[in-house]
RNA sequence: AGGGCUAUAGCUCAGUUGGUUAGAGCGCUACACUGAUAAUGUAGAGGUCGACAGUUCAAAUCUGUCUAGCCCUACCA
């Protein structure tokens, strides 16, 4: 038997699927019973578990999911490694958070251990919410040995690419990993560089008002300025402007766009009245020179006139400026090397002349693009040299001149970075505004004024950054460029303008990458250098590190290796826990190379800290906790006083009884992580009295009665063992040892362990590490080859899954994963990452704005996914809009989806399992009839079925999901829906199990069952319950003969391939003509109010061409049946009735004609019959247009037809139906017979008869009826299943209308 | 500021290399059908295709400028 349903309830589909699959290991089984040869590559982007998954995650993970699926189907072996991204800023900023601490703190409230445990426990916070949104979207993944950024493993493969692009020479023979420096934000009262993600954080660009000013930097005589001097004691000055006044004093340079025009303008200095002649862009004059002020007469200008007469002298290039040399603006500070190559004006292609003058001020140490302009001309820094030669900004790292800078030696840059009070003081000046004022005095400032912008701020101390230059490594991304962006332009971009566009257009002007972070939490940077710099060492393996310090212990710079410390063993029975522990603890600093720490005591300042830490925790429960905790909280649980997140000494407990010394744990985190230290802890508490019960997430969420049986059985042990000891342990519990957060068994090659490892140069100097740590996306941009630690291990696996055929992710990526990605690929490997990339849009709201907490519009998936389940949320998100354009999410689409798709494919189904069982029809894989015995409409949704097979895999293959859903949804319901399924019911129904009956039962099933394949990627759930629907009744012998439906899962299924020879186009027109006659021919009933039950004697058919009759012969019968309609003639010109009209075919009209096309269409408009004809006969006609001769053929013309008079007729493009509306008492009597057919299976209804149920129907002797009833007798009981079918004066019956005017009495009743 | 995406009916979206009257679904209104029935069908109303200019016989489609929304990048002085 086929299941049968009521009602659709997709929430309790996925969750019988969800079972199905986890019982039996699908997802295991569909990987592993593809060969391994025939590999499709897919990589999973690691998302960070410290953030909750939110409905964006379900869309991109959807994506991913669809081609995984697709290419499996297809036969692929499609291995998902997922994975945790677990390095970053974000991390470190949350723990920050919940630690109520600061960075300043890190190392003196808390140590920097500490800080990092921390960090291990915050990054896998949410772990189980994803793990449990993987598992209900259905999204196949295999999360049983993801990657893990933090682990040394991972690190371990980092450093190896790092260390091969030390290596890696450029042609100039240059590393593609050095060590230089750039401008970037810097806070100086916190002392640290910021990242953009901190200059981006809400907030942080603040409009600040400041002091602007335009100098005057003078020209200096010579050949190459000759041109602008007129007079010789003429005092020509270039203007620029700036907005930080206090960056002139390092002024080396001016630059001038080359193709700007300039001006010079004669006038006298504002602030002075000295004559000068000032060059600036000539777009700029009217900034800064009123139009009415050139008329004003020279002579009569007096110093102080607020209206400055001026003249513009002469224009000329940018081009003509550049070389130029000036006197330095504020000569604190020169060199020789700046005197010669210094205070000239440069080149700038970046220069415009929307604001200032069209000169910019350049100094190179306060701008990146100063930097470049300076560099590439090859201007000198300015500054002071330290005492190894460098040179240094003429502002230190606290944001003040330097003693240098006389007059301003010791100010703050920023006014802001005063102290409040200073600020406040009457007569305080900022910095800026003295600079600006004496330059005033110097007759150097054009202008001065207060100027409003945007400008970004420090997030911690709230003061304003400066663009200040730091050290970094970086990595020489722009020596690969060219053959990045050409490796690019063989990577199939979904869409192709990202790859072309955002991501093309980036590559060609790429920058250098800055690998630098100076962070905790992250990859540290394996470069060891001596103190001055001369010797450095790049590490590219755990091996290499063990065996330089191996050297570096002989040098006497390190005790011991602790990479060759083998692990601590497990305690041997006998002592007591204290000594235990003290051992262990002794063993564990040898291995971690912190010795010497004092830490045996659990002080204050640590209790403290880990009483912070559980308070924090306990705000945040993992979503299993959170469950455990309201069946224990309040006492509920028998009574027993529980706790959570309780701190035991050195340890925290998840839940604890103490009365009961029971500490409950649940596994939150991934389970591997630190399995030495949970031993070691559990020991601790066991020997302290205390009992460890643990549980699983999935055990908590899934099995709590068994789960909290358990826990009472546990605690009736305790009872006991409490009872029978003569005291309940008091023992004092060993102290803290700075370890209670869990710290992996090992050496950890994150910070601070690394730094205590000291190397020892050729020469025989200590080296350090390189404090910084390296940006986390070089750690995603590494996992195609660290999730497999090669090449250490794995190399041949990294061999098959490399590079990989296809990757997804938000097109927030681009500048992310997707471009660490093929960076790394294609610097180390000269290959791409990825072949196929689709870079999906955001998930707005339904109103299209971004979601985000403080707006309230987030979506929970979990809710979405619990109301609507899984596969309708997957479906809609796919089928709606294409996955880069953005998503407007609203759940009324989810609804539609699910009614729509997912509600018609259930009934279709549950059509076919009703009719399927009462036949007794089971699918017969061995026994199918050939499609040339079916009928001309099973062959027709048979061909339809297989040209959406065909559409189906073009757009798949083309990662193109919206059009493959948007397909299958069009054929299920506009075509297996409402034409297929509504056409062949009586099929169904009606008669005993024949070949046709057979025929339609095999068609059904096959389009459902293929139906279900190609949606399964999509919608895996439903397709699963539907093919496992399908196929329940013939597994056994499917699996007996070895046929295709013996899998148990549609996932473990070979996809049904194009197959062009079901395919027939001839068919499907045919049809199609079938399907527009009918909706013509109803529109004609509905229009003139003829029911359909009322059966009418003729429709005509005007035909235009032969072809088109013989088709509709072909389809004549579906369409009578259809329409009720009796017969179909066809009228043809020689009948005579047809009035023919033409229009002209624009398209191939169009190209002949040109602008004669207008005036020729309207001639063609006005054919006639004969005109029509004729050129059908002739093939061509001459036809003159505006005095110029053309030739047109039949293609040029669409031919229709016109309404024939007489008759109720409609059209749709060339086709025209014409009906016999003329009701005979006939027909109106065979009408009557079907409107009683109808009441009577109404009332068969009513009263629930089964469908097979005899019956005896008597009906009044209402007169209307008589003839009806006389002629249809036989049709009328064969229509009911009535053995009997009689007419009564009087009866106890339904009362039932059967038009405006005839109301009477039926009864039915089961015959016995 | 630069780069990119988007803009078509009340809503969500199609619209192939320019070509006749710009389509679909939902929603709305009316009607029909009734052995899929909390299903289905038919019809109607609803559009200056974001704005302007250009190319062309012909533009939703090609070009340019602009506007709005969003994303990424960015101290332009």
């Amino acid at each position: 038997m086929y299941r049968e349903f009521k009602h659709l309830h997709l929430p309790s589909i996925d969750a019988e699927i969800l079972q199905f699959w986890d019982d039996e290991q699908i997802f295991k089984k569909s990987v592993d019973q593809r060969p391994a040869e025939n590999a499709f590559v897919f990589y999973e982007g690691p998302p960070s578990a410290n953030g909750k998954p939110g409905i964006h995650h379900v869309i991109s993970r959807t994506v991913k999911d669809i081609f995984c699926r697709y290419q499996t189907l297809k036969g692929h072996r499609v291995e998902r490694k997922g994975g945790w991204d677990t390095h970053g800023l974000p991390i470190e900023l949350q723990v920050e958070k919940e630690l109520g601490i600061t960075k300043e703190d890190i190392g003196k409230k808390i140590t920097v251990e500490e800080y990092n445990q921390a960090c291990r426990t915050t990054v896998m916070r949410f772990k189980d919410l994803w793990d449990d949104i993987t598992r209900k979207m259905g999204y196949w993944v295999d999360l049983d040995d993801p990657y893990i950024t933090f682990k040394n493993e991972y690190i371990e493969s980092c450093w190896w690419l790092l260390k091969r692009l030390y290596e890696k020479r450029t042609a100039n023979d240059e590393s593609f990993l050095y060590k230089g420096f750039t401008i970037q934000p810097y806070s100086p009262a916190a002392g640290t560089g910021l990242s953009t993600h901190e200059l981006n954080m809400p907030g942080c660009y603040r409009d600040v008002t400041d002091f602007s000013t335009v100098a005057m930097f003078k020209v200096k005589r010579e050949d190459k300025s000759d041109f602008l001097f007129d007079a010789n004691d003429e005092d020509v000055r270039i203007l620029a402007w700036t907005t930080t006044p206090w960056t002139l004093p390092s002024n080396v340079a001016l630059t001038v766009g080359p193709g700007i025009t300039y001006a010079k303008v004669r006038t006298f200095s504002p602030y002075t009245g000295a004559p000068v002649s000032l060059v600036l862009a000539k777009d700029r004059l009217p900034a800064y020179f009123p139009e009415e002020n050139a008329a004003l007469a020279f002579e009569d200008y007096k110093e102080g006139d607020k209206n400055i007469p001026f003249r513009v002298e002469k224009t000329f290039q940018g081009t003509d400026l550049v070389g130029l040399h000036f006197e330095q603006l504020m000569p604190y500070v020169s060199s020789p090397e700046l005197e010669k190559d210094g205070f000239r004006v440069l080149p700038g292609d970046w220069v415009t002349t929307e604001d200032g003058t069209g000169v910019v001020h350049t100094a190179p140490y306060f701008g990146a693009d100063d930097m470049r302009a300076c560099k590439e001309n090859g201007v000198p820094m300015i500054g002071v040299p330290d005492d190894k030669g460098r040179i240094l900004p003429l502002v230190d790292k606290q944001g003040r001149f330097v003693p240098e800078v006389t007059d301003f030696a010791g100010r703050y840059v920023k006014a802001e970075y005063y102290p409040a009070e200073v600020q406040a003081e009457k007569d305080f000046k900022p910095t800026d505004l003295l600079i600006a004022l004496k330059l005033k005095d110097e007759n150097k400032a054009f202008r001065i004024e207060k100027y409003k912008h945007s400008y970004p701020h420090c997030w911690r101390t709230d003061k304003p950054v400066l663009y200040y230059p730091l050290d970094s490594w970086f990595i020489r991304a722009s020596a690969a460029r060219e053959r990045m962006a050409e490796l690019n332009k063989t990577i199939n971009w979904k869409p192709a303008s990202t790859g072309s566009g955002r991501f093309g257009v980036w590559l060609e002007n790429l920058q250098d990458w800055n690998l630098s972070r100076s962070r905790y939490w992250g990859v540290p940077l394996p470069i060891w250098r001596t103190e001055d710099e001369n010797e450095e060492l790049c590490i590219g393996s755990i091996e290499q590190l063990s065996q330089e310090v191996n050297k570096a212990v002989a040098a006497g710079f390190m005790s011991e290796n602790p990479f060759s410390t083998p692990p601590p063993t497990p305690p041997q029975g006998g002592r007591g826990a204290v000594e235990q522990a003290a051992e262990r603890r002794d063993a564990k600093s040898a291995v971690s190379g912190y010795s010497g720490r004092p830490s045996f005591k659990t002080d204050p300042e640590r209790w403290k800290f880990l009483k912070d830490y559980v308070r924090a925790n306990r705000k945040n429960p993992t979503s299993a906790e959170k469950d455990m905790w309201e069946a224990l909280r309040d006492k509920q649980f028998h009574d027993i006083k529980f706790r959570r997140q309780h701190a035991i000494e050195d340890f925290i407990a998840d839940f604890v009884s103490l009365e009961y010394r029971l500490v409950v744990e649940i596994d939150g985190d991934i389970h591997d992580l630190q399995p030495e230290y949970d031993k070691y802890r559990m020991e601790f508490l066991e020997a302290s009295g205390y009992s460890v019960i643990r549980f699983t997430n999935s055990e908590v969420q899934n099995e709590r009665p068994a789960v909290l049986k358990k826990l009472w059985q546990a605690i009736q042990v305790q009872k006991n063992t409490l009872a029978q000891a003569e005291s309940p342990s008091t023992a004092p519990l060993p102290l803290g040892e700075g370890s209670g957060v869990g710290l992996k068994t090992g050496f950890d090659l994150h910070r601070p362990y690394i730094d205590d490892i000291i190397l020892v140069s050729p020469s025989g100097k200590p080296m350090r590490r390189e404090l910084d740590l390296i940006d986390v996306w070089f750690d995603s941009g590494s996992m195609p080859y660290a999730q497999w630690h090669y090449p250490f291990e794995n190399q041949e696996k990294w061999k098959q899954n490399y590079p990989a055929d296809f990757i997804a992710e938000g097109v927030d990526q681009t500048r992310g994963w997707f471009y660490t990605l093929h960076a790394i690929a294609v610097m180390c490997f000269d290959s791409v990452a990825y072949k196929n990339v689709v870079s999906n849009g955001l998930v707005l709201d339904k109103n299209g704005e971004k979601m985000s907490k403080s707006k309230g519009n987030v979506v929970n998936p979990f809710e979405t996914i619990d109301e609507y389940g899984a596969d309708a949320t997957r479906w809609y998100m796919i089928s709606n809009a294409a996955p880069w354009d953005n998503l407007k999410f609203d759940e009324n689409g989810i609804v539609e989806s699910r009614n729509k798709f997912f509600g018609t494919l259930f009934n279709t189904y549950n059509f076919f399992a009703l009719y399927a069982n009462l036949d007794g029809f089971k699918m017969d894989e061995s026994n199918v009839l050939p499609y040339n015995k079916r009928s001309e409409l099973d062959r027709w949704i048979i061909s339809k079925l297989y040209s959406l097979v065909a559409d189906y895999h073009a757009a798949m293959n083309d990662y193109e999901p919206t059009k493959a859903c948007r397909a299958i949804e069009n054929f299920v319901d506009e075509h297996l829906s409402n034409w297929y399924v509504r056409l062949s019911r009586r099929r169904f129904w009606k008669g005993e199990m024949g070949e046709d009956k057979l025929a339609a039962y095999q068609t059904l099933f096959e389009c459902l069952m293929v139906v279900g394949q190609l949606s399964a990627p999509a919608a895996p759930f439903f397709a699963d319950w539907l093919y496992r629907n399908l196929t329940a009744p013939i597994k056994a012998t499917a699996k007996a003969n070895n046929t295709p439906l013996q899998h148990d899962s549609v996932h473990l299924t070979d996809l049904t391939q194009p197959d062009p020879s079901k395919v027939d186009k001839a068919l499907e027109k045919r049809m199609d003509h079938a399907q527009r006659i009918c909706s013509l021919a109803l529109s004609i009933r509905k229009k003139d109010k003829l029911r359909v039950r009322l059966p009418l004697q003729k429709i005509l058919l005007p035909v235009l061409d032969g072809t088109f009759q013989v088709e509709v012969e072909a389809v004549k019968p579906l369409i009578l049946a259809e329409i009720n309609v009796k017969e179909l003639e066809y009228i043809t010109d020689a009948s005579g009735l047809l009035k023919k009209s033409a229009k002209a075919n624009f398209k191939t009209l169009g190209a002949k004609l040109g602008k004669d096309m207008k005036a020729a269409a309207a001639q063609i408009a006005e054919f006639n019959n004969d005109q029509i004809a004729a050129l059908e006969q002739a093939g061509s006609l001459a036809l003159s247009v505006n005095g110029a001769s053309y030739t047109i053929t039949p293609e040029d013309l669409v031919v229709s037809t016109e309404d024939l008079p007489g008759w109720a007729t409609a059209s749709d493009g060339t086709i025209t139906v014409a009906l016999d509306v003329t009701v005979t008492p006939e027909l109106q009597a065979e009408g009557l017979a079907r409107d009683l057919v109808n009441r009577i299976q109404n009332i068969r209804k009513d009263k629930d008869f089964n469908v097979t149920d005899r019956v005896v129907v008597t009906l009044e002797r209402h007169p209307a009826i008589l003839p009806a009833v006389e002629q249809f007798h036989d049709y009328i009981k064969g229509e009911t299943l009535a053995t009997d079918l009689v007419l009564a004066d009087a009866l106890d019956g339904e009362k039932v209308e059967l038009n405006d005017e005839v109301a009477l009495s039926i009864d039915a009743r089961i015959s016995l």
